[in-house]
DNA sequence: CTTTTGTATTCTGCATGCAGCATTTTCCAT
DNA sequence: ATGGAAAATGCTGCATGCAGAATACAAAAG
């Protein structure tokens, strides 16, 4: 059992006007993590009546996060029918891809231009960090690590809609990365793709960025082909 | 009074079983116009109360709708204080059409590996009506035309996820674009655009398609950018 | 006249109730 | 036993009701 209404309140006594994050927000975010994570698969139907009752809500916010997540493209409404987790085909993953390889392309290329060194700076050390978890083996970390710096080097762009877009695709493809698991070759070649995009940021040399990010990307879908 | 209710049922003893629109897809297609043609302006309170009333719709699917459109980007949702219709400054404009620029990019190199000459034949059928409208200078036709265009390249490129988001982007640019008129030079350079991106399309050129649908959102935002 | 404080109103957020559609179960005919 | 119709159950979709927050208003103090 997992009431969301408790998680809802923050630690009281907390330093400085935490402003109460409102349910709605919090239904959406416990969803997706849902979805994201597994607990509820793809093609499952989304019951409101034992939903609600299991995460301690009513129908009706409930039904609001539900058609949130429809426009966000994780469910899908069925009318007269309810609900159901979105079902991605693997040329739905590769377009998603594709796109995705596009649209951080762009993203290399601005924060060339657009990027502190500051900036820089602290991606390179996310960088170190997440090469640490990767020779410790710590896969979970080195994912979220790596998903990191992706998020990261899209926001040097400084371009809204490009890093809520590539969120928003980032979001749908989490789960089929989380299933891929490559070999310890593959890994390492990811690692070195990582490595060469650092330092291609770091020289800002919009093209080779750009062009490291986009084989980066393009390789992904060899790992993660075969988990479908 | 526009009661959507109305507009909802379909003409009685038409042919074949047409599955009635459900309410939701309703909703969020008449409050998208309405944001879109300017009835509700940037800044605008979605007033539930009202607005249901006027709609002729209880509160409870108009918030749901909200929602769906929330999580579009079309209206913005603040705690406690209801909705309100999403304002755009010059620099998220300039970062859509950026982010539409690449998008389209992309659409025009795949669209020149796949699309069939049937499709490509039906695209300068656009053109040329598209043509047609510009010398009667019906401009709403032309408007509408012209983004019948671009939405039909990027469905040439048969990625789903790509079709989606450029939908979206088009979307929110849509009521830029309706106020942005440009001077009947730029209406010409604009035309020429299209004609060339066209001819580019049946050579299947996709450095050159590609080359001048990038050209055509760069010169979008000097149509736009003195309408803010 | 401006600012502030207390009150009244309005609106949002959530829960619940009810009607209609979908699905499942039951029962009868073959 | 099997196919099918009809009742029964469960669920979605929408409307309404109620509590609490936000805002608007008004009166009083500076």
């Amino acid at each position: 059992m997992d009431e969301i209404n408790t998680l809802d309140r923050p630690a009281a006594g907390g330093p400085g006007p935490i402003r109460r994050t409102a349910l709605h927000d919090t239904l959406v975010n416990h969803l997706r993590d849902m979805i994201i994570e597994g607990n509820l698969e793809p093609g499952t139907r989304l019951h409101e009546g034992q939903l609600g009752e299991q995460l301690g809500v009513s129908r009706t916010p409930l039904r609001e996060a539900i058609k949130y997540l429809a426009s966000e493209g994780l469910v899908e409404l069925v009318p007269s029918r309810g609900a159901v987790v979105k079902r991605f085909s693997g040329k739905d993953v590769q377009d998603m891809l594709t796109v995705l390889r596009n649209l951080e392309e762009l993203a290399g290329k601005l924060a060339c231009q657009l990027a502190s060194d500051a900036e820089i700076a602290h991606v390179r050390a996310l960088h170190d960090e997440m090469v640490r978890r990767y020779k410790a083996a710590d896969r979970l970390q080195y994912y979220k690590l790596n998903q990191d710096i992706h998020t990261a080097i899209v926001r040097l762009a400084q371009n809204a809609t490009l890093a809520d877009i590539h969120q928003m695709l980032q979001t749908r493809l989490k789960r089929i990365r989380f299933i891929g698991h490559e070999g310890p070759e593959k890994w390492a070649a990811a690692v070195a793709e990582h490595e060469e995009m650092i330092s291609a940021l770091e020289a800002r040399d919009p093209a080779r960025l750009s062009d490291v990010l986009g084989r980066h990307l393009a390789n992904a879908w060899e790992r993660v082909r075969s988990a479908l």
